[in-house]
DNA sequence: GCGACTCTGTACCATTTCGTACAAAAGTTG
DNA sequence: CAACTTTTGTACGAAATGGTACAGAGTCGC
């Protein structure tokens, strides 16, 4: 990667990385920017990229027969996509998209291969945060079969409000309807409710934090050990 | 392990082992009975001991605040506990539980890292399984925000029938409720319409299995990739 | 065989969520 | 500003699920 100051990363994983790991990746990397609603992977698809986010939100959603879809996984500059292809595998079984517009360094998957099986460490990094994606989805599974609609929708306000700067950032109730895997007004009606607790401020397109306490009071343990 | 004959183990993953690493692993793995509703794993405490299934069935659940739970993980003898070691974590998340007696052979942690440490395929092979697992939880993250419960039901019945010798086994009301994290007579109900419809049989304490392909199509493709 | 216990079937009402439709409000474009 | 699009708010009945209670059926131990 040309004129990269390697000690910058905002990636938190690339930061993590040793110095000599950050020179094994860097020549491979390559600065892309990330459309909305841009594919990343699909699903039983080779994966040929993988994208290590430095602004933006990125969503791996899978979908029953009929197409409705559920997120089960979000991630920004903490995570990255295919960690299907670090735990061995040349795919998922989900789709990934772009959720929210930024850029991301992104390697192909050969170089990534290739460097993994050069660096232990490396492996071993990307294998822990593989991990953390996969735990965060089992959470999702918790809440999808114990909370409410509206404590749900805390839980995905809290999860996006940890990957983005500052308190708001812009969504549509289309949108996390989607997300959730729910009805479009039901989303109206319990962003009203979390609104009434004073818990967000919400207006058109945006959805404002105010506290954070009280929405993780909502997720009753749902939202991961964190 | 004594008297072992290392070509017939019945679990699969030890099954699917190289000859060099069975015998690697061999001498650490000692047969143990798995009593019904045993705890194999606590959430959050270090995990002693891994156990590969050879008969009986376990359960990973995850609760919430509260103590609701929901079943996030299944498996028998194609499977094992501690994939959260073999993903390099020292414990868990979540707990994990007998849930159909049987045996399993079992190695302490320590040797299991050892073993793996000294063999990249049985590492290999582990993760994979580990990876397995990650995805089924999220199948079920899929599931149980967009299907019905006599839905999810189905889907139970079939990730049981497929790790179970036969076309029944047996299983009460209140643990499947349990299991599904919902309402007891809810089960009731979600049984006798599965019964109406041909694709099982249910008595006091039993489930038989008769039509695979009919629950697999109430599932909608949460079953999974299969 | 009797009593105790476990499991299942059923009922009732409350709550949550769905499907759908439509109107109001906010933004966009010409 | 007028027309159009997008987004949000609201309403209504239907379906699904929850909480709870209780009766009947099956099983077990004595």
């Amino acid at each position: 990667m040309t004129n990269q100051n390697i000690s910058t990363f905002k990636n938190h994983l690339l930061c993590a990385l040793a110095p000599e790991d950050r020179r094994l990746l860097a020549p491979s990397l390559e600065r892309m920017q990330l459309n909305l609603r841009q594919s990343l992977e699909k699903a039983h698809q080779p994966i040929n990229f993988v994208y290590f986010f430095e602004e933006g939100l990125g969503s791996v959603v899978a979908s029953k027969e009929g197409g409705s879809t559920v997120e089960v996984g979000l991630f920004g500059r903490d995570g990255m996509t295919g960690t299907s292809l670090v735990q061995g595998d040349t795919e998922s079984p989900f789709d990934c998209f772009v959720q929210m517009g930024g850029s991301a360094l992104r390697i192909s998957a050969d170089n990534l291969q290739e460097a993994m099986s050069q660096s232990a460490a490396l492996t071993e990094l990307l294998m822990r945060y593989a991990r953390t994606l996969g735990i965060q989805a089992t959470y999702t599974a918790l809440a999808n079969g114990q909370i409410k609609l509206e404590e749900r929708l805390a839980r995905w306000i809290l999860m996006v409000h940890d990957r983005v700067n500052g308190d708001s950032f812009y969504v549509t109730h289309e949108f996390l309807a989607m997300m959730l895997g729910v009805r479009r007004p039901g989303v109206t009606v319990a962003l009203q409710i979390l609104e009434t607790k004073h818990f967000i401020k919400s207006q058109r397109g945006e959805i404002l934090v105010q506290d954070r306490t009280g929405l993780m009071h909502l997720c009753q343990g749902t939202y991961g050990p964190a």
